[in-house]
DNA sequence: TTGTACGCGTTATCAT
DNA sequence: ATGATAACGCGTACAA
């Protein structure tokens, strides 16, 4: 039936009107007289016109896209950041379109034009830092798409980011360890370039000195935030003379290798070591103990983030600017028990 | 500087010729004779001047997007799927606009709304099937743009597919655990509405067949494809008074619920049950014992795809049209050895 | 080798 | 309530 190739015009002349009356009569319908917006809405059915959106974009100046930039899609993090972020865009009106960097600068250098093409009404940044050439852009120019930050803090001030408070995360998490009676509480680092690691280490810390607690010699192992330094960890711990008799793991991929490898080195769990990890991963609910763990509710700031970016480009007014901050949760499962001593 | 508004008619005027002359300069500069180009050029740099997308867009009758449509994002293999097309698309100009549906009817018939709007100039099919929507439209239509699917086979013929040979796969894995002297082999089942599923329990009976194995009646458990079908799997053989040597599972997911349940059930794996997957996924490496798997090569099959709907955007005539099968492979680790009899 | 001028399909302003 | 018409910014056929 339909060519997908119809007008506005062609419409127009079958429905004996101007063509500003067909744009009228779809966006602006109750300036048009009742008897000839239905007379063109039958034609618009019966051709299946379909809007350009083409045109649309270049009349409006704006593309109904946000681009994602991310660096590092296997961030277990990062599909659940899309799903709130796809909900509320689609929700809206508005497409996601990738950028995907990889860290490579060329790649990089490829979305920064992008977004100076204007190709993309607004920038969500996922992990990785604002690229050098967008970071030029956004300091020389007027007029750019707005952009925000999730979860990872960078340095340059002016950005909206939506982030949590992983100081005061890790430091909820080791008291539950020292309200369950434990005082030997080990901990196990993220990399140290990691801003987020080195929060939750200080968290850790907190939460000792609070307690006074770290007067006792406490044991802090290096990691990465791999699964196989968690495993790692559990070789040390394993071997170490004075054994804590919990631990708390900078996040739950290496919470979960710990746990797998204690279990082959024949330690019973939780018993004779509690575990608490950090971001509660889908998989961690399912682990043997299932993982004691602060709950990042990453859909959620993927829900915030558009919101406040869609927000912006429909020109709302802002209540209160600034950093979103997110609240996280402390989720109490098998693995961390009381204190027993042995 | 710049102020990102700068049009081709500032730069004409700036370089003192016309706009078909700069227009030249940037995407046919061997027209161009080299003094009046550099002179352009100049005035490019100074202005900053950058192309309007939209209006390239509106003239040239195309987006430069690809839709990729994909019902559920948590699938351990979507992003490798997009790791692959992600990287031809940015390789060949083109960027990615995400499609995520969830199932969900109401999205399917947004983004089917885009296909028709021409919002992207091709579609790739993740996992689910074709919306209803987008089968009528191609269906009924012209002039549609060209859709491929990835990995998940659907009825519609006409569609160009990115597959691998499940059935030859499981069958590979269930031969390999013959060659190692094992004859009571064991099956847990995918979901029975899944074709993959179907396909790779025919070729687990395909092998035992070609041996003759399947005159022993053969334990074959029902599984989902997640990690606590393998659980409860785990636990009925443990149960089982007839207990296999070895396990084919439909599914690496399976797999490792299956290796974590028995290890807490005390079983020496793998002495005393060798375990095969499908699917090979990163953390199947990292299993103790490792897993042994069917490697589908998933992020190349992302590159294949996008390779193929490129060349048919590029006017490309096919050397091959039709589907495209991918090559598997088994990747034997320490979870499957030689039969040892107890 | 370069310039003129049309068309891509809309939306919105101004008349009527 | 409706219709002309001017942008929106670009690419290219055609003329010079």
């Amino acid at each position: 039936m339909s060519f997908g190739e119809t007008t506005i015009e062609d419409v127009a002349r079958l429905a004996g009107v101007s063509i500003a009356t067909v744009s009228r009569t779809l966006h602006h319908p109750n300036l048009v007289k009742p008897e000839t917006r239905s007379r063109v809405q039958i034609v618009v059915q019966k051709t299946g016109y379909i809007q350009n959106i083409a045109a649309q974009n270049l009349r409006r100046q704006k593309t109904g896209m946000i681009l994602i930039l991310v660096s590092n899609v296997r961030d277990p993090a990062f599909v659940e950041f899309l799903t709130g972020l796809e909900e509320r865009a689609t929700d809206r009106g508005y497409t996601i379109v990738l950028g995907y960097t990889g860290g490579s600068a060329e790649r990089e250098e490829f979305f920064t034009g992008f977004v100076r093409q204007k190709r993309a009404d607004g920038l969500i940044l996922i992990n990785g830092n604002l690229p050098a050439g967008l970071a030029d852009y956004y300091r020389q120019d007027v007029d750019t798409p707005p952009i925000i930050t999730i979860r990872e803090k960078t340095p340059e001030e002016w950005l909206t980011q939506v982030i949590t408070d992983d100081i005061a995360g890790a430091e909820m998490a080791v008291e539950h360890l020292i309200a369950l009676g434990h005082s030997k509480i080990a901990h196990i680092k993220g990399p140290g370039h990691n801003i987020l690691a080195r929060e939750r280490l200080r968290g850790y810390l907190q939460a000792l000195v609070k307690k006074d607690l770290l007067t006792e010699r406490q044991l802090i192992l290096e990691g990465d935030f791999t699964v196989e330094a968690g495993r790692k960890a559990a070789k040390i711990i394993d071997r170490s003379e004075r054994k804590p008799s919990a631990v708390f793991c900078a996040n739950d991929a290496m919470a979960q290798g710990l746990i797998s490898e204690l279990d082959r080195l024949g330690w019973r769990l939780p018993e004779q070591l509690s575990i608490v990890g950090f971001d509660n991963l889908e998989t961690s609910a399912v682990m043997q103990p299932a993982l004691t763990s602060i709950h990042i509710p990453h859909c959620e700031m993927g829900r915030l983030a558009m919101d406040r970016l869609l927000d912006l480009l429909d020109g709302e007014v802002l209540a209160e600017p600034g950093h979103i901050h997110c609240p996280f949760q402390l989720i109490k499962r098998a693995s961390s028990v009381h204190f027993q001593a042995n």
